[in-house]
DNA sequence: ACCCACCCCTGGGCGC
DNA sequence: TGCGCCCAGGGGTGGG
């Protein structure tokens, strides 16, 4: 899916469904979907049947697992995955990659994926925080993102505010439907140098990043389509207060300018023309 | 240490 | 109907 309000939706709803309980048996039914799980889906099943889920964690679009054995079950939704909780006798989704079933007997995890660009690994050692996500920096709601440290980052980049934003290792669980929202708030092109970007501008972009995270997350995230939805298949309502992002032509909630959308980094961009002019030196 | 182009996939929507 | 494009909330990788 998913950007950070998508992911923490379903981080929620795998506390829910899935902390507490046992692990009884794990079918992969696709290969690719456990692609970053090196030794493959024999280990993959045999470091999870009979392990118990301590808890959900999540850091910007990565979610983990924490096992009773210390390892993690990590994922990365990727572009299309889901995870559901289910009932066992639902019929199967066409994208079915791995089903999870519980000692008790109740709900199956499934991962859900069309794409393939998501999934699962087992990490050995990785309850607290797993090495595969250790790369990436603290998402804006994590309370211990350093937001003066993000600031004296993003000057020192040689790139746009946009390809910044969209940087997991500067700052993560931004992509490309809240870094355009922000960057409207903002009042801010993406193209614009970071190294211009003065220090109270920055902080300022950073307030607006966090407050469209949240208010999305209050709203369940964005859901265009049925591929974005919450472990219980519930679509988010927050496309309805999207400035930006997929706006095209029509009128800025601003200024009335009709959104403008430009190719970027090989996808698209979505901005007010008016109120985030393009910098006479894009980057 | 950065930054960028390219690659990985499937399916929906569109024009012809 | 069918075909060929284009498009889509992702990241990893290898080159410069």
């Amino acid at each position: 899916m998913p950007e950070l309000p998508e992911v923490e939706v379903v981080r929620r709803g795998l506390e829910r469904g899935v902390v507490g309980r046992v692990v009884e048996r794990v079918e992969v039914a696709h290969p690719r979907a456990v692609r970053r799980h090196a030794a493959g889906a024999a280990d993959f099943r045999a470091l999870l049947e009979g392990r118990a889920v301590l808890r959900a964690d999540r850091r910007g679009k990565y979610l983990w697992l924490a096992l009773d054995s210390g390892d993690a079950l990590t994922g990365h939704l990727g572009m299309s995955g889901q995870l559901l909780v289910v009932p066992p006798d639902k019929p199967d989704e066409t994208h079915l990659r791995i089903r999870f079933a519980f000692a008790d007997g109740g709900r199956e995890l499934r991962f859900v994926d069309q794409r393939t660009f998501g999934g699962l690994a087992v990490v050995a050692g990785g309850a607290e925080l797993p090495s595969t996500v250790a790369h990436i920096a603290r998402d804006p709601l994590d309370p211990e993102f350093d937001d003066e440290l993000f600031v004296t980052r993003l000057r020192a980049r040689r790139t746009g505010v946009k390809r910044a934003l969209l940087d997991q290792t500067l700052v993560s669980g931004i992509g490309n439907i809240y870094a355009d929202e922000a960057l409207w708030r903002a009042r801010l092109h993406g193209g614009r140098a970071t190294e211009v970007v003065t220090r109270p501008r920055a902080r300022e972009l950073l307030a607006h990043v966090r407050a469209v995270l949240e208010e999305s997350l209050a709203q369940g995230g964005t859901s265009f389509d049925a591929l974005y939805v919450s472990t219980e298949g519930v679509s988010g309502l927050f496309e309805r207060s999207l400035n930006a992002y997929g706006r095209q032509d029509e009128p800025c909630a601003r200024c009335g300018t009709p959104v403008r959308r430009e190719v970027f980094m090989n996808r698209s961009s979505f901005s007010c023309p008016r109120c985030q002019p393009r910098p006479r030196y894009p980057r």
